[in-house]
RNA sequence: GGGCCCAUAGCUUAGCCAGGUGGAGCGCACGGCUGAUAACCGUGAGGUCCUGCGUUCGAAUCGCAGUGGGCCCA
């Protein structure tokens, strides 16, 4: 046991710790101790490797440290790898900025092997960089042998995954409209689209309908350049649609739309009078037939027929009538397939125009839409033009707005597994219940199939190999499976390397691999069994899976615990993971996102470096629920800081004292100290064993935020405000007495309660005091505190009897406080007693038992009780007139009443009135009878007052009376204290050591006051160490004389070193 | 436009499930302590409990509608 520095320096504390536990391999070993406890699997959501964490990612962390932490301490043998999700299109594109790459014909050029080794690269430079920043965190996972999506063993869980999709023939190859990003070329998932606001056109297009004469059907569109792939217009089968002949520059023109829409389309293409001609139901209008308006400058269109269908998808917005091109649409390409429609897609994977669209080729789309509009207008097609802002979808990573193409997809049938996954998601407990009951429900009852193919190059290859002449295609597992199958085996399963293994196809043709990644959302997908090395090994799959426990925010409803789900289904008919803590999100002080482009983002190093791990885990955990979101405050951050710093000081406080004595923890056993114990100490055992209650029953049902609190208060409220201020002296008694080993043995019982209670959240802190306090000697003393077991409550020490007196008498203290203040007399003095007036027995019960403490820290001579609803015999009284009962008794003459009632004794009025009903006075006025008037009950109110000598408060369950009546011994030892107090303070200032000897002259002229200390002399020379002391009217001297105002008396104090 | 979550003092929040005088901490003001001292403690001021409607003897709490914020989707 050492004495410790005096301000709590977390950062030293941290970087030694930290370095403990490298050196000693803690986190292995700690694991090492549980190995034979229940098994707890926990799988880490894989970061991807940005190369930095965020607030949200060190939160993510922080929470799963402490429930993991929590866990071991249990007892569990906690399985918990970190994972690394390192594939996909976020490393490509800022490897491509990084070289300055535009398009994916660069990357071809540069040779797609180099591509793909920078990228890897990148990739594990990235990791390397954010494991150092979550470890000093104090996150404890396995960081040594981490799960990475990009390692062979990984990607061939994947494969094997695919494989089994297969086998249920749960895979399809097909063509689907997909979001397609036109930079990156290539398809990406609903949940990699970005929504945002953008302007666009958006224009109202007369279809010209064949053979009726000027006659047209109005679309509207916010998308020009998808008119030269239009294949069709839908409407609303029950709607009603008009014909208009509508009037404009003196022509006129016959319009068809829904009827519901006629004024604002009509006010948009500035006609100025309409005839309605004839109105319809949508279905009787399905069946038409018009003509493309651009099919003389897109000659492939000619080749089609163009017809109106019905759609329930249509709304009663814009026209009433939709444009269809099932070729750029997801309803367009669905309408399509069930009438046999084209998906005509003039539109390459660049996303300009191909041949098909003739005289666009080469165009890029979004830069096609004013040439279309001008096209259309030329051949006045054009009804209206305007432009409009509203959310688009944009590529997650590149911000490219994307377009919707029909291509060739490789999807995963999870639709149609829908049930069994709703099923699945109610037999996993959801913290808090919502996640799954209502966020996750709504999310799978939308379930769409799952395209999971990329036209990229970063990322786990489809092991798809389809045959060039018969088209049939097989599906390998395993690299050793591709081995068998070809006879060669690549360097590395990523591509380009294994593209080039080919194989004979039993038609003879020859294999090729089909060019598609995957999608890097089903790399972690398949995370719970392949950082088991499942399939390559099956123990300890067969052991652990499925794992017990998920931790992640709630944005991965639709990513990690949904394509954890889909995989699962796939692979297991069943879901990954048994219970899921579902978190929030950061957020900035005032509640936005934070983002780059507001320039809000905190860096959890910046806060570390200022306030160390601790304090950031120990904020992020109490100021919320886990999932709520969290808004960060730095000035919370610096509060829970200085609660730490209590912490510290409270810890501090009393090892001078121990290590002076010589204390040995392990000497003094509880049951020598047993006697000795006080009614305090009983008190804090027993809060230090509720603590324990209330934080294990908070963690088993994730209340992390309840746990850290209750520690907290628990800290600053028992132990620092109150238990610390109760003991002090009885640390500073140097004999070695029972009373003081009692407080020692106490402390250290309560700091055992505390290490461990704070171990899961403050791993740091909780060490370093660990170690001190149980170092050498402690019997059962393990190598950290991570090793130790959590306690559970002593049963026998908690008293609530004791704890709710104690909270009573502090509430009397408090009220006491308060009374003092009003007189103006400070707690250095003593007062003559304090009356308490309890309005129950059971305030009574609490101060019988702990009078010592309250007249301790009230600095009471004496304590009296009175009995339940008895007054205080100084209380004085006062008759308060009722100017509202006497005004119509006594008219005008009512004032003089009030007068009388005011200057008589209003002890006399009360008996009177106690007695008959009514008090008589002699007073002539209005209203009295031969000179009397008579006073009656309600004419009068009475009060009590408080004594001149004395001053009250009220608290909860009563009133306090502190009577600071002045006797020669308490102003002889107040002023005493008042000069110990001084003398202290100028011993400071000339930096003495506690046990230096000084001389003191106290030069004052008031002989009162100068009588008073001189009566005291021996007692304050002992308190400040003075070996002499003179005391009178005369010039003081010494190393350091100042002048001291005490209660308006002037004092001259001269100290001087003894050597 | 839809689903889920959130809204209480200047700030962060407890209370809400099981309706009955709204509690803390920070900050602020004033004061105290002075062997935890660049620490610590007390007192005080500060609240349309987001808005409106409803249920009820009674609503921060229950219901409905709206507003604002967050996540996810369209």
């Amino acid at each position: 046991m050492e004495t410790i520095t005096a301000r709590y320096d977390a950062k030293s504390i941290e970087s030694e710790m930290q370095q403990v536990w490298d050196e000693s391999d803690t986190y292995r070993r700690v694991r090492d101790l549980r190995k034979d406890g229940k098994q707890f699997f926990f799988v880490d959501g894989p970061p991807y490797t940005t190369g930095h964490i965020h607030l949200g990612t060190a939160w993510n962390k922080i929470i799963k440290d402490a429930i993991l932490r929590y866990r071991s301490m249990r007892g569990y043998h906690v399985i918990d790898r970190a994972g690394w999700d390192m594939h996909g299109l976020p490393i490509e594109v800022k490897v491509e900025e990084k070289l300055d790459f535009k398009t994916k014909k660069d990357i071809e050029e540069y040779g797609i092997d180099s591509f793909v080794s920078t990228c890897k690269e990148f990739a594990i430079q990235n990791m390397a960089a954010m494991t150092s920043q979550f470890k000093r965190l104090g996150v404890w996972l396995d960081w040594d042998d981490p799960y990475m999506t990009l390692k062979r063993g990984y990607l061939e869980s994947v494969w094997w995954t695919l494989k089994k999709a297969n086998e249920k023939g749960l895979l399809e190859k097909g063509m689907r409209v997909v979001n397609w990003c036109p930079r990156c070329e290539t398809a990406i998932a609903d949940s990699e689209v970005e929504y945002g606001d953008r302007t666009d056109s958006s224009i109202y297009v007369k279809f010209p309908v064949i053979d009726e004469e000027n006659t047209f059907i109005v679309i509207w569109t916010t998308t020009p350049w998808t008119i030269p792939a239009n294949i069709a217009v839908a409407v609303h089968p029950d709607f009603e649609y008009s014909k208009v002949r509508a009037h404009k520059d003196g022509k006129s023109e016959i319009l068809i739309f829904a009827s519901d829409l006629i004024d604002s389309v009509l006010r948009a293409g500035k006609y100025h009078d309409y005839e309605l001609l004839d109105v319809c139901y949508g279905s009787d209008l399905v069946g038409t037939q018009y003509k493309h308006p651009l099919v003389d400058i897109v000659p492939k269109q000619a080749e089609f027929e163009h017809k109106v269908f019905p759609a329930e998808f249509v709304t009663t917005e814009n026209t009433g009538c939709v444009h269809i091109a099932p070729g750029h649409g997801v309803d367009d390409f669905e309408l399509g397939s069930k009438y046999g429609l084209p998906a005509f897609c003039p539109v390459g994977p660049d996303g300009r125009y191909t041949i098909d669209a003739s005289i666009y080729e080469g165009i890029y789309v979004k830069d096609a839409d004013k040439q279309v509009i001008n096209d259309l207008d030329e051949r006045g097609y054009l009804l209206a033009s305007e432009t409009i802002v509203h959310r688009y979808g944009h590529c997650w990573r590149c911000k490219t707005p994307i377009i919707y193409l029909a291509t060739e997809q490789w999807f995963l049938k999870i639709s149609q597994l829908k049930e069994q996954m709703l099923d699945e998601i109610a037999k996993v407990s959801w913290y808090p219940d919502w996640a799954g009951s209502a966020r996750f429900r709504d999310w799978v009852a939308g379930a769409r199939d799952w395209c999971i193919s990329r036209q990229r190059y970063w990322g786990v290859p489809i092991p798809i190999w389809v045959c060039d002449s018969c088209g049939k295609y097989e599906v390998i597992g395993t690299g050793e499976e591709l081995k068998a199958r070809s006879g060669g085996e690549p360097p590395d399963l990523h591509r380009p390397w294994v593209d080039e293994v080919t194989f004979a196809c039993s038609c003879g043709g020859e294999c090729r691999r089909v060019e598609d990644v995957f999608d890097v959302w089903f790399d972690s997908a398949v995370a719970s069994w392949a950082t088991l090395d499942y399939p390559h090994t099956t123990d300890a799959f067969e052991t652990l899976w499925p794992p017990d426990f998920i931790v992640e925010g709630h944005d991965q409803t639709r990513g990690w615990f949904y394509s954890q789900l889909g995989a699962g289904m796939v692979a297991f008919d069943r879901i990954p993971y048994k219970s899921v803590l579902v978190h929030g999100f950061t957020l900035d002080e005032s509640g936005s996102k934070m983002s780059k482009s507001l320039g809000n983002i905190v860096a959890p190093d910046t806060v570390i470096e200022k306030f160390g791990a601790d304090t950031l885990r120990m904020y992020m955990l109490s100021s919320n629920a886990p999932w709520d979101d969290l808004k960060f405050n730095r000035d919370e951050v610096a509060t829970v800081h200085r609660s730490l710093n209590i912490l510290w000081n409270v810890y501090r406080f009393p090892l001078p004292y121990m290590v002076l004595d010589g204390f040995d923890p392990s000497a003094v056993s509880f049951e020598s100290i047993r006697g000795a114990l006080r009614q305090e100490d009983r008190w804090i055992l027993s809060r230090a064993n509720s603590l324990i209650r209330n934080v294990t029953s908070a963690m088993d049902e994730y209340k992390l935020h309840v746990a850290t609190r209750a520690i907290l208060e628990f800290v600053l409220e028992d132990l620092s405000r109150w238990y610390i201020q109760l003991i002090r002296p009885r640390t500073w008694t140097e004999a070695d007495d029972p009373d003081k080993l009692a407080v020692y043995r106490v402390l250290c019982d309560v700091f055992t309660i505390i290490t461990r209670m704070t171990a899961p959240f403050m791993p740091y802190l909780s060490e370093a005091i660990y170690q001190n306090l149980e170092g050498e000697g402690a019997g059962e003393k393990r190598e950290s505190i991570h090793a130790c077991d959590w306690l559970a409550p002593d049963e026998d020490l908690i008293d609530p009897e004791l704890e709710a007196d104690m909270a009573e008498v502090r509430r009397i203290v408090e009220a006491v406080a308060n009374a003092r203040q009003k007189a103006k007399r400070k707690l250095r003095w003593a007062v003559r007693q304090i009356v308490i007036a309890p309005e129950d027995g059971g305030i009574a019960r609490a101060v019988e038992s702990l009078k010592d403490v309250l007249a301790e820290q009230t600095n009471a001579q004496n304590i009296v009780l009175l009995g339940v609803g008895n007054e205080w015999d100084e209380l004085g009284i006062e008759a308060i007139p009722d100017m509202a009962k006497l005004g119509p008794a006594f008219k005008k003459d009512a004032g003089k009443v009030a007068d009388a009632i005011r200057g008589a004794d209003a002890r006399a009025i009360k008996n009177a009135i106690g007695k008959t009903g009514e008090w008589t006075c002699d007073l002539d006025v209005a209203g009295s009878t031969d000179g009397v008037v008579t006073i009656t009950r309600e004419m009068v109110n009475f009060q009590s007052v408080v004594p001149e000598f004395a001053a009250d408060s009220g608290f909860e369950r009563g009133i306090v009376y502190v009577d600071t009546t002045l006797t020669p011994e308490i102003e002889a030892e107040g002023y005493a204290a008042e000069a110990i107090r001084r003398i202290q303070d100028m011993r400071k200032e000339l930096d003495l050591e506690v046990n230096d000897w000084i001389k003191v002259t106290l030069g004052i002229s008031d002989t009162r006051v100068s009588d008073f200390l001189n009566s005291m002399a021996g007692f304050v020379a002992g308190e400040v160490r003075a070996r002499m002391m003179t005391i009178g009217d005369m010039a003081a001297s010494g190393d350091l004389v100042k002048d001291w105002d005490v209660e308006g008396v002037e004092m001259r104090i001269g100290v001087s070193v003894l050597a």
